[in-house]
DNA sequence: TGCATAGTTCATTATTTACTGAACTGTAAA
DNA sequence: TTTACAGTTCAGTAAATAATGAACTATGCA
């Protein structure tokens, strides 16, 4: 019923929704079930959060036989837990409030790729005149039109989202920007897409594979 | 002591607190009475509360005799605010939370104009072709250089600044963009310079001189 | 000096809200 | 149709925290 800007914010500062939120954060669906396992709570205290979360409108579910899978209702919410992240000092790690596995190497932010990896591969694009900053936005060059395109990425395809189309993000772990927005989801679809990296059972890590090692070394020089 | 994204968001999601943050939104500073006349409660709750927002980084006071100033501690904190007010289902209306006088005509947002006037404003120098939407950001044309440069606003400047130079904001009131970031900062401040408006005592509202209604009927064609 | 004002601190009370256990609905497999 | 599992609902209880009243510090002004 009563919905404001209050009520969101008291809605995200409660611990175990916080946690929801975060795990929800790689952009999957996840069952009441598997988010009590992160959370650490009953699961009648989980489906108590859960429905005020989905009642607040900002998740939504949809049921597959017994399974009720919860997703992000849009992607606002994302951008909201992002800022609200971006107010946490630098000193303060993250992940100890939220109790993860140290991901801070190779992970998923959202929808796209973050952590060390994430960065890495960003400012390789731009050490390479692939991707340019413009003001506070990211942008593709020309030549990285064309980089992107070998890769299966139309960029011209990808600008007509409704989308940001390419923004830097700041990386909670790195301090420093990965490549995130339309783009950078993108490039993440793609590398699942081609094997180079698999996602991790539980958390938001993702794993290189062989092949993924040598095209990311290739590609992007990054130090393993 | 504890410094978290719950911790964070707990702070926000208290409605005395929350008051705090939108009167502040402003970006000017006020002192604890003042706020108590806006946020409708005892002179030692209120202490209490900004003791836990100062405590916590989000604010910042300044000892001016035996008045204390309260500001954000940084821009971050108002995107922060924003995004949750984003999260705000536009059907809702903030302002009954937020107990706040009709302010939707003519306001300030942090630091930039908002409301009917800050959306016509920023809809007619679209429309002139003096800015552009470039992907979900705003730039300005060669031709608004110069006329930004008219009014003695030079954007070769401005854009040296580290936050963003021109973002469109999504107003809470109208539900359409607004300019926002540093030109928009820079456009309210010479305005004010100008006395084309002049703001409120107590309120994030902002009125137009004889002489504003006039250039902004001129320059924007803005109604009245 | 004395008094009013601005603001804070502290102990106590009141209120809100999250958690617990038990009972309940609906789907899947044996 | 029986048992197991996924998930929710609803009572009562427990824990966290905001509001209250009184006492306190510091500045400004007569």
């Amino acid at each position: 019923m009563e919905n404001s800007i209050t009520h969101i914010a008291s809605l995200i500062g409660e611990p175990v929704r916080a946690k929801i939120l975060w795990t929800l954060m790689d952009g999957r669906a996840y069952t009441a079930r598997e988010l009590a396992i992160g959370v650490e709570t009953t699961p009648q205290n989980l489906s108590m959060h859960l429905g005020k979360l989905l009642r607040a409108g900002l998740l939504s579910v949809e049921a597959q036989g017994r399974h009720r899978y919860y997703t992000f209702a849009r992607t606002e919410v994302a951008d909201a837990i992002e800022a609200m992240a971006n107010l946490v000092p630098a000193e303060q790690a993250l992940r100890k409030d939220m109790g993860a596995v140290p991901i801070d190497y190779c992970r998923t932010c959202y929808d796209h790729l973050a952590g060390k990896v994430g960065v890495a591969i960003t400012e390789s694009l731009v050490r390479q005149k692939l991707l340019v900053y413009r003001d506070k936005e990211l942008d593709v060059t020309p030549k990285g039109v064309q980089w992107f395109a070998e890769l299966g990425i139309d960029c011209g395809e990808i600008r007509q989202q409704r989308r940001a189309f390419a923004k830097p993000c700041l990386d909670w772990t790195e301090r420093r920007h990965h490549l995130a927005g339309a783009l950078g989801a993108a490039l993440l679809e793609k590398m699942l897409e081609a094997h180079w990296l698999r996602r991790s059972a539980q958390s938001r890590a993702v794993v290189a594979t062989a092949k993924g090692r040598q095209a990311l070394e290739a590609y992007f020089t990054v130090q393993w």
